[in-house]
This record gives C-alpha cells, structure tokens and sequence, in this order.
DNA sequence: GCCAACGTTGGC
DNA sequence: GCCAACGTTGGC
C-alpha cells in the first residue's frame, strides 16, 4: 500500500504547530473531528502516512509543516465525557461515532505558505483546501499537490 | 464583525 | 423526502 497524504487543519489559537512540537513525544491525538466526511477520512489514514499541518483562522491562514500518522483511528473518548465541548450524547459507547488519530510532528516549512500563495499555484489548482467554501478540516491530498507543496516550502 | 458555504435538525 | 431554520467554519 502506497503511502497516503493529508492535509489537517488546526487553529492556532487552540494547538498550533509549535504546540505539537513541545508535546510530549512531539505527538498528539486529534481529537475533535465531528464531521461524517472528515471522520471517513481519519479511517483510511495509515501508520507512517504523511500530513500538512494548516493553520486555519490565522492571519495568514498557512500551511507550516508536516506531521506523521503513528497510531490509526480509534475511538475519540471525548465524545463521553459530558464536560467536552466535543460531547456527543448520541453516541453509543457500544458503537462509538468518532474517531482520531495520533500524529507525530515531522518537519516545520522553511517558510509558512499562505493561503493567497498556495492559490497561485498552478499545480495546487484542484486541492481540496482551495476549492469554494472547502470547510473540511481532514482532506485528502494527492502525491502530486504533496511533492508541490513541499517544493514551494523549500522543504 | 460580516457573511458565504455548508452540514444538521426537525416539522410536516 | 422536502426544506426552512439554525449552527458552524473560516476567509476576509
């Protein structure tokens, strides 16, 4: 099975990059996800597949670097535990509707790439984060947009 | 703060 | 099943 890329969204305000970084084993569950699509997504996701890391509601939104899955998805426990904001009192503990994964930081960008950049890309044209009212925070991203991106980042 | 885009909820 | 109302995301 050939690797797979990702992209996942995260504000800074609430755990940037640099945050992940100064956790502990520089890794962190991605916990939160309460979207069905996004959810599907985190269920492809491998062991030793790849992500960008992308500040949304930043200023400049920017993707900063890249993060590793090291644990395939399992079950999110803040969907039970009442006092999360990600509380879900519908789900059934016997078939739990979330998941998350593990990620490992891997390797911040030379240089944060804005949002306005990456548009401007011609080979980044049909990536899921650029598309009209794209408001997925896990998606998919092609070996192509992956090698693009990292290319423009001096990476 | 505004608002477009989208997802979910719930009445019918 | 339709769709209006509402909530959220996230760029600007």
């Amino acid at each position: 099975m050939a690797k797979q890329y990702w992209l996942l969204k995260s504000e800074p305000r609430s755990f940037s990059f640099d945050d992940l970084a100064r956790s502990p084993k520089r890794t962190t569950c991605w916990e939160g996800v309460r979207n069905y699509q996004a959810r599907n997504l985190l269920r492809e996701m491998k062991k030793g597949d790849e992500a960008i890391f992308y500040h949304s509601n930043a200023s400049p939104p920017a993707a900063v670097g890249t993060v590793t899955i090291v644990r395939e998805a399992y079950p999110d426990a803040y969907q039970f535990d009442r006092k999360s904001r990600y509380h879900d009192a519908s789900s059934d503990p016997e078939n739990p509707r979330w998941l998350m994964v593990d990620v490992q930081y891997g390797a911040p960008f030379a240089r944060a790439l804005s949002l306005p950049e990456l548009r401007e890309q011609r080979a980044l044209a049909k990536m899921e984060l650029l598309r009209k009212g794209s408001r997925l925070s896990v998606q998919p991203v092609t070996p192509k947009e992956w090698r693009a991106v990292l290319r423009l980042a001096g990476s």
